[in-house]
DNA sequence: CTTTGACTTTTTAAACAATATAGTCACATA
DNA sequence: TATGTGACTATATTGTTTAAAAAGTCAAAG
C-alpha cells in the first residue's frame, strides 16, 4: 500500500504528491479527482504519481492516513495538559469536532459521494472510531479512579459516547438544507454536542441507576 | 389526499384495501409493489383503487397514516398508567422500540428503497418525531414539576434527547451485516438505548453543569 | 355510485455506444 | 539504476436509445 521508494529526495516528491492530491479531496472528494489532475497540479505525467503509487486507492489512502495522524496528535497533546476526567472529556468533544472540519474536510465526505470511495471510507471511519473509543476509555477510567465518575465497563460506555454523539452529527447533517454546513448550522451541532456531553458526565458522576452488564 | 368517498360501506371498501396495501408494504416496500397487484389481491381492478385514493402516494399515506395513530394510541395509553417522570420517559423509549417494529416494519423502509419513495418517508419521519418530541416535552415537564429534574428548556431538551436516540439507531443500523436486524443486532440496539436513556435520566437529576442556553 | 376493460402517459429497466479515467509498458534521460 | 514520459490498453462511467412495465384516465355498463 506504501510508495515503493526510498531516500530523502523521493520522500520529498511523495509528500509534494499527497499535498497536491490532499488539496483536490478536499475541495472536490475521491471521485471528481482524477489522476491526471493532480498530476497536472505538480506538473508530473499521470505515469509519474504510479511509479510513487501502486493505484488511487493507496494514493488517497495516505492522504487520510496523514491527516489521522496529525489529527489524534493534536487530540492527545491537549488532554495532556489537563487534569480533570470531566474537563478532558468536554474538550475531547471540541476538538474532535474543529479539528474535524479542519483537517478531514468533512463536507466533501458526505453522502453523495460515499457509494464511489466506500471502501477508503469505511476504513477511515473505522480506525477513528477505534482510536477515538481507546482515548475514551482512558480518559473514562481517570474519572473513575479519582473517584468522580461511577459505572461498570469503560469500554462499552466509550462505545455508547462515541455513537451518541456520532448519531447527534449525523441526524444534523441530515437536516440541513445545502451541501455544506452552514455557521447556524455549525453552531447548533456544536450546541447540540456540548449539552449532550454535559448530560453524559453529570449522569456519570451520580450514576445510581446504571446496572452492570447482564 | 384522503378517499373521496362517504358511507360506511365505502369506508369498508376502503380498509380492505389499506390492508392490502399495508401487507405489501410491509412484505415488499413501496417501490416494489404495484397498484395492480395490490387490486388483484382482494379481486378488484386497478382502476377501482382510483376510484377510492386519488393515487398511489396517497393510498400508501393513508397507509401509514393509521399505523401512525394506532402506534401513538398505545404510547399514550402505557404512559397514562405511570406517574413518575422517569419511569415515563424509560417506558417510552422500550415501547417506541416495539412499536416502531411491529407497526411500521421498519426494515422495509431502508436505504436501499429510500430514494423512490423519498417523500412519503421524509413525510412520515418528521410527523413522528414532531409528535414524540411533543409527548417527550410534556414528560420532562413532568418531571420538573415533582422536582425530579432539573433544566432549562423542556423542549431543547426533548430535541437533544429525541435526536440521541435516533443516532443511536442509525448507528446501529449501519453497523449491521445484513438488511434485517437480527436478533443480537437487536439486543444490542435496545441494550444502547436502555443505558443512554439511562445515563441522560440520571444526568438531568443531578443536573448542575447545564448552563441556560446562550 | 361503483366497477371495469381498454386506452394513454409516465416511469423504469436493458442494451448499447461513446467517453473518460485508471492503470501498463517500452523506451528515454540523467 | 532511479526516475520520468507518451502512447497505449483495459476498465469503469456516462449518455442515449429502445422496450417493457407500471401509473393514471376515461367512456361505457351494471
Amino acid at each position: 500500500m506504501e510508495a515503493v521508494t526510498s531516500g530523502a529526495e523521493a520522500e520529498r516528491k511523495v509528500d509534494y504528491i499527497l499535498k497536491a492530491a490532499q488539496k483536490r479531496l478536499g475541495l472536490y472528494g475521491y471521485s471528481k479527482t482524477t489522476m491526471q489532475e493532480i498530476a497536472a497540479d505538480i506538473s508530473m505525467s499521470k505515469a509519474a504519481l504510479y511509479y510513487y503509487f501502486p493505484d488511487k486507492e493507496s494514493l488517497f489512502k495516505a492522504v487520510i492516513e496523514n491527516e489521522q495522524k496529525e489529527f489524534f496528535l493534536q487530540i492527545e497533546k491537549r488532554i495532556a495538559q489537563l487534569t480533570d476526567a470531566d474537563t478532558m472529556i468536554i474538550e475531547l468533544v471540541e476538538l474532535r469536532h474543529s479539528l474535524f472540519r479542519k483537517f478531514l474536510n468533512l463536507s466533501k465526505f458526505r453522502l453523495s459521494d460515499n457509494t464511489t470511495m466506500n471502501p477508503l471510507l469505511k476504513d477511515l471511519y473505522n480506525r477513528m472510531r477505534e482510536i477515538e473509543k481507546k482515548i475514551l476509555t482512558t480518559v473514562f477510567n481517570k474519572g473513575k479512579e479519582s473517584g468522580i465518575f461511577q459505572f461498570d465497563d469503560a469500554s462499552e460506555l466509550a462505545f455508547l459516547f462515541s455513537d451518541l454523539l456520532q448519531g447527534i452529527r449525523i441526524m444534523e447533517i441530515k437536516r440541513m438544507n445545502g451541501l455544506e454546513l452552514t455557521e447556524a448550522e455549525n453552531n447548533h451541532l456544536i450546541k447540540m454536542l456540548r449539552e449532550a456531553t454535559s448530560l453524559f458526565i453529570n449522569g456519570l458522576k451520580y450514576n445510581k441507576l446504571m446496572q452492570p452488564t447482564q
